[in-house]
DNA sequence: TGAAGTATATTCACTGGTCGGTATACATCC
DNA sequence: GGATGTATACCGACCAGTGAATATACTTCA
């Protein structure tokens, strides 16, 4: 048969992408992964050992890619650094809005699968996270804060609350009080640094 | 039949809830609740006219003691605020350590039911935390703290960023970087309102 | 070069089991 | 005797995963 443009496995990734973030991952079928990318759910299985091995590669196909958007956001941003992180939580915002957003696919993965603890996908999801606090941390540092380390996990856990408390409320302008509250803790980092010289 | 010291309704919502707690909600079939309650599956839909019943049971069996035990724990703290708030998060990283513990039940559900946004479990989920909010806010305010509703807002994304943070890597730790956190914005907003007499 | 063999990729049809929900009947109690 | 509560048994739909066969592309070697 005549290659297709993109591969048949990555028809399978990316039809999974869209029924897993959209439904979860329980609320979405094998059948329905197979239908969505126009292949039998015998081909599936050809690509795939399981479905926990599909959903593993439907998170580490969202890594790279969510990475660099925030990356782009932060150095397209105008202004001192606390503006610049600030501006982070506004685009979230602004994507929040948008009516097929779900919150963070790797948060929603790891609170599904809340009780296997080792699967594949939260191992992923869980790394997803320490590469975006190693970033944070290291922008963090070359500003010459010195607890750059807890300081990025202090934004961290902003950014992911606002993905846990949008989600429920489904009111965006949180994300906007998130941002405040980052822009406030890494303020302060930089006064703490002047006063420390 | 004899009727026991506890409801059967009691009793069904009680095994829910350890069942939805610890696998989820689409991960436990009706079968797995009826059993665990002594019950058959006939019985449990006399007494709830739906999965979707129960589980908005199940959350609001947890709405209550959740909220007086975080009050508690502040006003069992010693200190002035920003400790007294810090000590919410410790007490939290301390239950978080517990080998059952799984997140914040409210928040895991709004995470599984996402595609469903008008559930009546997510209404149970955000009213829930709006009532959690409103109590810290009126604490804020009582301290003098101009923009208490902004404040208490913030507090609430560190709580809920750490349930999602620490379910995801499994380290109650962030739960005290958390705390940290919140203890400089109280800080911060305490400061504030000297400054401005 | 071309026939035979092998690895890759895909399909149809199916299985054993689970799930949410129900029809019907029986028991208990005011 | 009617309202309440529980039990047995069942249904149709769905779901993760599989068996057997087939089509295509590449490799080997006489």
């Amino acid at each position: 048969m005549a290659r297709s443009a993109t591969s048949t496995r990555e028809r399978i990734v990316s039809a999974a992408n869209k029924l897993f973030y959209g439904d979860g991952i329980r609320g979405v079928s094998l059948d329905a992964v197979a239908a969505k990318a126009g292949v039998t759910k015998r081909t599936l299985y050809y690509h795939f050992r399981s479905k926990d091995d599909l959903v593993a590669a439907y998170l580490a196909g969202r890594d790279q890619p969510n990475l660099a958007l925030f990356r782009k956001w932060f150095e397209e941003a105008d202004g001192a650094l606390p503006a610049k992180v600030e501006q982070i939580f506004r685009n979230l915002a602004r994507s929040a809005r948008h009516p097929k957003w779900k919150g963070c696919g790797f948060l929603r993965t790891s609170a599904e699968l809340a009780n296997m603890p080792g699967h594949p996908a939260i191992k992923i999801g869980a790394a997803h996270k320490k590469k975006f606090d190693a970033w944070l941390r290291e922008v963090f540092e070359q500003a010459g804060i010195a607890d750059a380390s807890q300081l990025s996990r202090q934004i961290l856990l902003l950014l992911d609350g606002s993905f846990a408390v949008v989600l429920l409320h489904r009111d965006p302008s949180y994300m906007e009080t998130a941002g405040e509250a980052a822009r406030s803790l890494v303020d302060g980092a930089l006064r703490g640094r002047v006063a420390r010289r």
